[in-house]
RNA sequence: GCGGGUGUGGCGGAAUUGGUAGACGCGUCAGACUUAGGAUCUGAUUUCGCAAGGAGUGGGGGUUCAAGUCCCUUCACCCGCACCA
């Protein structure tokens, strides 16, 4: 009876092992370069690992086990997210303290990570709801706080009326409340805030030197949105009407303007307007109505202010003002001036309301719609016959030089609000004091952990259920030392995943976040992968972060990350996403139980290009496991005294410069497919020599560590195969001594010939000529050209 | 609307600088070993055709001796953002 790979006995005696020996553990070594890998932490759901997260695990294991064998000192670590709304709405449930529940799930992913054989270092593991953890995160919003960067600030929030509670933009699904599906209508709540709106240039702009996958970049700077332009003073009665335009050189085509329902002056000059009760109407009806429906109506609506009206500062024209909700009082100054010729949304209110429309940009038919390319500018006083660029100059000169604009960059992007009203984040280490107003806790008494409270709901007026916390609010103010009370609501989830690539470094200190010498020694990381979904909050939040840390001396460099990739998501087989409701999710521990670790890697590897949706499927899985069991069944044939060919040394060779180069590029599944081919060459053998099994081995090792390591020690090593040497491949050597040569006539196949390599023109023109099929071909033609390139193709052009 | 991406056999997908389209895997078919096998091994497998030969990388056009690859145009789908002035 013939041996089968047991995997389920092999994959665990080497976990162990290597969890045993901690062959994975890394310190500083100066003498050894540093590489640093990194790979989203997750958060450790009641559901268990997910396909997806082993994906990029994976994606990150193979190159970090490669880096070592390079002889790279690698940090490759794991951690958990563990703050988070599922295990709070558990509790809310259940009763069942987070702090119970996410520790059990923590041992559930962990026994998880281990039974997949990733090389983490796991004496580095972090966890951002331990208070030694936790403790940093709040000693760092200190510094935000301290230097300017973190306000208190009454904003409209997505506030559920159903669950009481403040709600983040991410817990927003489609206008509805994530959890109990009411929707969602916006409250104005005092919430802490960051100003990463002053970091929004440098988070452009430092982009250029990185190495992130362009789709991630122009997320980002998308998100981000500057645009350039100029703010102008309209007289509006007697006080000045700002607005922002990044079109200063249509300011003769404005016709009109339009404020947020929600800008100052509506109600500051509201006695002055003539159709008041129009105008309240209309402002309320507004604040009903949530974003979605704000956004979703196609037409525009509005109210004039009637009885007072502005004046265009470029042709002293008197031009009505209007409220509508197209305006948003978020972005720019929440007033714009309406240029309907050139503008598609000002011209359908134009439309509506019966507004002119004058051209001022040579173009188009405004009869039709708005003209928003570029032309020759009419109608425009001292800008006719400049085009836009031009114009744009001239137009701001001029306000400049009469005192009422000016040059101005806008940003989409808005501060990051802090606050949430959950039980389950980090305490936020503020106090406040009647007296002295916000002041942060002082540093000795960092962690501020959390209290118990008697349940997680929060109150009707939509505090944090911290606000029950009893004792725990009543503090003393740390600058007077009178009465204080403390913040009750909590940080975001994205707070602890903002620096916990930091922390990896020197994850034990107890004195700083992580000492200088660690954070010179392992930052950047060098390579981080992790999903879309991120790009525009953890990743950018991050970024921010590190900036901010950076500017305050604590970090050595601006950037975080060197290099960002990104991996496709994972679907079911019918291409739906796998869910909890749909019944279509995989588990892991299944696939591992059925097929082993090792098949479970290397499918996820194989399953398609990295950075593309895949599907899953159980049959192509079978490919790779008897993959995997074709590779064991080899050893069979290795025979000590078996030497290898040329030929042998040849597909070798090439295996090694294939798998080496399509690893560094992320296309993992064609450096399977050169292992795949390597195999069934070395099966096609009689007797293997050993250099060919081993070097297979080490070229699997990233992939399938366990059977690697097992096939290495029968091989009889007593090394871990992790401590070799990655092969390095010679191109001569790979380098076939024939080639075969396509021969065409007039660019159709007609046969092939068969020469030494680098043949003469003259050889390889002669061979194909003699072609039988060739010479049949051509009867009757005359030869016009024969083109030939070396080692490839012999084209004859006849006619 | 704006930004990014993808279209290649029955399926997942390969194809350095333009140079033998379909590597590798799945599935299917045939055969071998088997009491049997969804196990293993061998072979075949883009399509039409007995063959010679033809067609073929979403569609149309172009450049070239030669195009999946370059240019123009068009269609379909996916992912972000979305009344951002």
């Amino acid at each position: 009876m013939e041996e089968r790979y047991n995997f389920k006995a092999i994959e665990k005696k080497w976990q162990e092992i290597w969890d045993d020996e901690k062959v994975y553990k890394v310190e500083i070594d100066k003498n050894k370069e540093k590489f640093y890998a990194l790979v989203e932490f997750p958060y450790p759901s009641g559901a268990g690992l997910h396909v997806g997260h082993p994906r990029s695990y994976t994606a990150l294991d193979v190159i970090a086990r490669k880096k070592r064998m390079q002889g790279f000192n690698v940090l490759y670590p794991m951690g958990f997210d563990a703050f988070g709304l599922p295990a709070e709405n558990y509790a809310i449930k259940t009763g069942v303290h987070p702090a119970v529940s996410t520790k059990a799930n923590i041992e559930n992913f962990t026994r998880q990570l281990k039974s997949i054989g990733f090389s983490f270092d796991w004496d580095r593991c972090i966890n951002t709801c331990d208070p030694e953890y936790y403790k940093w995160t709040q000693w760092m919003f200190i510094k935000f706080f301290e230097k300017g960067l973190a306000y208190k600030d009454k904003i409209a929030i997505n506030w559920c009326p159903s669950c009481k509670v403040g709600l983040a933009n991410e817990e927003v699904v489609n206008g509805h409340c994530e959890r109990c599906g009411a929707e969602v209508v916006r409250k104005d709540k005092e919430q802490w805030m960051i100003a990463i709106t002053k970091y929004a240039d440098r988070l452009i702009k430092d982009l250029d030197d990185l190495d992130f996958i362009d789709r991630v970049k122009s997320q980002q700077i998308n998100w981000i949105g500057r645009s350039e332009g100029a703010e102008l003073d309209f007289e509006f009665g007697d006080d000045k009407l700002t607005v922002f335009t990044t079109r200063p050189d249509t300011a003769f085509g404005v016709t009109y303007m339009v404020l947020a329902p929600e800008h100052e002056f509506v109600q500051k000059y509201m006695d002055k307007f003539e159709n008041q009760s129009e105008i309240r109407a209309y402002v309320e009806e507004t604040a009903k109505k949530s974003d979605l429906q704000r956004t979703m109506s196609d037409e525009k609506t509005g109210v004039e202010l009637k009885g007072v009206k502005a004046k265009n500062p470029y042709n002293g024209q008197m031009i009505p003002v209007f409220i509508s909700d197209y305006v948003l009082t978020g972005y720019g100054t929440g007033a714009i001036m309406a240029v309907p010729a050139h503008d598609q949304r000002d011209y359908d209110f134009a439309k509506v309301f019966n507004l002119p429309i004058i051209q001022v940009l040579d173009g188009g038919d405004i009869s039709e719609k708005a003209w928003e390319e570029d032309g020759k500018h009419i109608n425009s006083g001292f800008l006719d016959g400049l085009n836009k660029d031009e114009a744009m100059h001239q137009a701001i000169d001029y306000a400049v030089k009469h005192g009422f604009g000016r040059a101005k960059v806008n940003f989409k992007l808005r501060d990051w609000v802090f606050s949430r009203q959950r039980y389950w984040g980090e305490p936020i280490p503020m106090v406040y004091c009647e007296k002295c107003g916000w002041q942060p806790i002082p540093e000795s008494e960092l962690p501020l952990t959390l209290p118990e409270v008697p349940d997680y709901h929060p109150n009707d007026e939509g505090e944090s259920p911290l606000s029950k916390a009893g004792d725990w609010l009543n503090t003393t103010c740390p600058k007077c030392g009178g009465k204080a009370r403390r913040e009750t609501d909590t940080m975001p989830n994205w707070a602890g995943s903002s620096w916990y690539f930091l922390r990896y470094c020197d994850p034990h200190n107890d004195k700083e976040f992580a000492s200088k010498e660690a954070l010179d020694y392992w930052m950047n990381v060098d390579w981080y992968n992790g999903g879309m979904e991120h790009t525009t909050l953890h990743l950018l939040y991050s970024r921010f972060w590190h900036k901010f840390l950076y500017d305050c001396g604590y970090v050595p460099m601006p950037e975080p990350y060197k290099k960002r990739t990104s991996h496709g998501m994972i679907l079911a087989e019918n291409g739906e996403k796998m869910s909890k409701s749909r019944g279509n999710v995989i588990n892991p521990d299944d696939i591992i139980d059925a097929y082993g670790a090792d098949a479970f890697r290397l499918y996820e590897m194989f399953m398609g290009p990295f950075d593309q949706t895949a599907m899953w499927s159980d049959e192509s899985l079978m490919g790779v496991y008897r993959f995997v069991g074709k590779v064991f069944g080899l050893f069979k044939k290795v025979y000590k005294n078996a030497k290898p060919s040329d030929k042998d040394l040849r597909a070798m060779h090439k295996c090694i410069l294939e798998v080496s180069e399509r690893i560094e590029q992320m296309r993992f599944n064609t450096a399977v497919s050169s292992l795949m081919t390597y195999v069934n060459y070395l099966s096609s053998l009689e007797k293997i020599a050993p250099e060919l099994y081993e070097i297979l081995l080490k070229l699997m090792s990233p992939f399938t560590p366990h059977l690697a390591e097992e096939m290495w020690a029968r091989l009889g090593h007593n090394t871990f195969i992790v401590a070799e040497t990655w092969p390095k491949g010679d191109a001569k050597l790979a380098e076939e001594n024939t080639v075969t040569m396509a021969v065409q006539i007039c660019g159709k196949m007609r046969g092939t010939v068969e020469l030494p390599k680098d043949a003469s023109r003259e050889m390889a023109e002669k061979a194909a000529l003699n072609l039988e099929n060739v010479k049949k071909q051509l009867e009757g033609k005359e030869i016009k050209k024969v083109i030939v390139v070396p080692n490839k193709i012999v084209n004859i052009v006849a006619a």
